[in-house]
RNA sequence: UGACCUAUGGUGUAAUGGUAGCACUCCGGUUUUUGGUAUCGUCAGUCAAGGUUCGAGUCCUUGUAGGUCAACCA
């Protein structure tokens, strides 16, 4: 066994360079901090694969944190949400702790900047403190609050904790730089007042610290050893640092935040808020729409954790920005069910074929395997009989010997079952094919190990007998968008280039065993795709989507 | 007219000063009772210009292009 040498993405090469400088393996801590207000989408697979994938190779806890500072946007259903998905994708966390418990610690640290002078509350409007902020290029000037008392800043402060001023009259504001070059360090706020219910710490409080002013300090306490986070808060590491550098106790563990790029797919959209746009204003379905990016849209479409696993791998990670090809996901799951999935037979577009030379009240029960090329999958009996649907696009009167489907005069094979010959076909007034006459093989049976059996028949077909047949409701999807990069366009707003065509929701013919698929279970149909059952599926309806098609080499030739 | 980050085939990523590799996509061959799978192969890349070096995708300089930063969001 030659021991293949991986390469190390930049992220294990700081974890490396720390383990050489002396740290010791045992200090390594992650965390995966998502924010309860929304569902997780593949993006986040990201984040979570990197976050638990080193927690896995290193032998390290990894804490599933939840960043519960703005009341306002948070619900418990999305912690609930998100939960689930970490799991669903296969993760086990060390802990699950919130923001939210660190209120008061991050209180009574906040008390202590203030006497420190660090701290000062400003009675500024927002307004106000936006034009003394300055822009990238100007800096900014100073509050006229900020050079009040200790006192007075105390004073202020347990009044805004005490309920006594309203939300937007009074913030409290970390003492650093106005001209600084960084925007983030010209007094950044550390509280705001917010008189809304909390999921967790309810009525107890109604100041709410800041995004920066508890990750750093979360992060110090969980003792994080590597806060990875994406791209877009590089420029928040000076105050990250600064923050963590007032209570840093030099016996601790300082942790250090790094960054990466978000992962961002072709053909869809990865921004929460566009996401939350798209729910509810009801483009889709729901945050489990089959067709949404989010985890339990691709968990409902017939992803596995596995095949989701694999693509986070494969795309590695980096510092640029990205748009992986959507093609690079569909792969990784149509090889991940070519491996699992049973293969059966299902026709989504019918027309009926009556085989004229089988006896009319005949019925069989074919053997046939749910894989013919692996083992341990099993086989269930198949019923035939005279009449049987294939697809329409599977017959044609006349054609080029390009075309090894049905057509007159010509044979085919019908997959696990017998070789057919088209004689005739009967046509309604518009020309459209309704019946197709043909005349099978008795000595052809599939397996059957008879001279004719083993005739070698250029097309094989899947179909399903008419009098057996169970009826399905199947969900055929296609991309969201039609543009590569849906919101990648200045002049022009994401949803112009909303697919119309996602979804097709098609009444489909699918042989009997089906008939008792629980949600969830995935197969193949064959020379089709691959399809899941959905949770809409009741007792007198079954419901499939289609999760991805298989390679169609022959459309690609026909166009 | 600032600071910071990033530039490797169509896409995503390796190469840690020493043969530019892998995966996906595309295209073609072989096999096949799935026009699937498998398998073999083709096309295709270091943003530019200087410099350092025996040797530069990698280090330096200067450009160019893209991104990020001015929520009482995270």
């Amino acid at each position: 066994m030659s021991e293949e040498k991986k390469s190390l993405n930049f992220i294990e090469q700081i974890i490396e360079d720390d383990l050489a400088n002396g740290l010791s393996n045992d200090k390594l801590r992650f965390r995966f901090p998502p924010e309860p207000n929304g569902y997780l989408h593949i993006g986040h697979a990201a984040s979570i694969c990197l976050n638990f994938g080193l927690g896995l190779k290193y032998n390290a806890p990894v804490n599933l944190r939840f960043d519960d500072t703005n009341p306002a946007k948070e619900e418990q259903e999305y912690v609930d949400a998100i939960q689930q998905d970490v799991q669903w994708l296969g993760f086990q966390w060390d802990k699950v702790l919130y923001s939210s418990d660190y209120f008061q610690q991050l209180f009574d640290w906040a008390v202590e900047l203030i006497k420190e002078g660090k701290a000062y509350v400003d009675d500024q409007t927002s307004e106000e403190m936006a034009k003394q902020k300055g822009t990238p290029t100007e800096v900014g000037t100073n509050s006229p609050f900020r050079d009040r008392s200790v006192e007075e800043n105390l004073d202020l402060f347990m009044r805004m904790k005490n309920g006594e001023f309203d939300e937007g009259t009074h913030v409290l504001r970390a003492k650093i730089d106005m001209e600084h070059v960084n925007m983030h360090m010209r007094d950044p706020i550390m509280y705001r007042v917010l008189k809304k219910h909390h999921h967790r710490t309810g009525n107890d409080w109604c100041i709410y610290p800041m995004y920066d002013w508890t990750h750093g300090e979360s992060d110090y306490l969980e003792q994080i050893s590597h806060s990875i986070c994406t791209l877009e808060f590089k420029s928040h590491r000076d105050l990250y640092d600064w923050y963590v550098d007032q209570v840093y106790d030099t016996s601790l563990l300082r942790p250090k935040q790094r960054e990466f790029a978000r992962r961002n797919l072709s053909y869809t959209v990865m921004s929460k808020r566009k996401l939350l746009q798209l729910v509810e204003e009801g483009v889709v379905n729901g945050w489990d729409d089959p067709r949404m990016p989010t985890i339990s849209g691709l968990r409902r479409r017939g992803y596995t954790p596995s095949a989701i696993r694999t693509f986070s791998d494969t795309a590695g990670i980096s510092k640029r920005d990205n748009v992986t090809d959507v093609a690079l996901l569909e792969h990784c799951i149509k090889d991940d069910l070519n491996k699992t999935a049973p293969r059966v037979m299902a026709v989504l577009d019918p027309v009926k074929v009556v085989i004229t030379n089988y006896p009319e009240d005949k019925e069989e029960f074919l053997d046939a395997n749910y894989n013919d090329y692996a083992e341990g999958f099993g086989s269930r009996p198949v019923p035939f009989s005279r009449e049987i649907y294939i697809e329409k696009e599977d017959f044609r009167e006349q054609a080029n010997k390009k075309f090894f489907r049905l057509k007159l005069d010509k044979e085919v094979r019908l997959k696990n079952a017998y070789i057919i010959k088209a004689n005739s076909c009967v046509k309604d007034e518009n020309g459209e094919v309704t019946e197709i006459h043909c005349t099978y093989d008795e000595d052809s049976l599939s397996g059957s190990g008879s001279e004719a059996s083993k005739r070698k028949v250029k097309g094989t077909l899947h179909w399903v007998s008419v009098k057996h047949a169970e009826k399905a409701e199947v969900r055929v999807y296609d991309r969201l968008f039609t543009d590569e990069a849906p919101d990648g366009h200045k002049d022009k707003d994401f949803k112009e280039f909303i697919n119309p065509d996602s979804l097709n929701v098609i009444n489909a013919f699918v042989e009997p065993s089906l008939k008792d698929a629980k949600e969830l279970d995935r197969f193949q149909f064959q020379r089709l795709g691959y399809f899941c059952v959905d949770k809409d599926t009741t007792e007198s309806n079954l419901v499939f989507n289609r999760t991805v098609p298989l390679r169609d080499s022959w459309a690609k030739m026909e166009k």
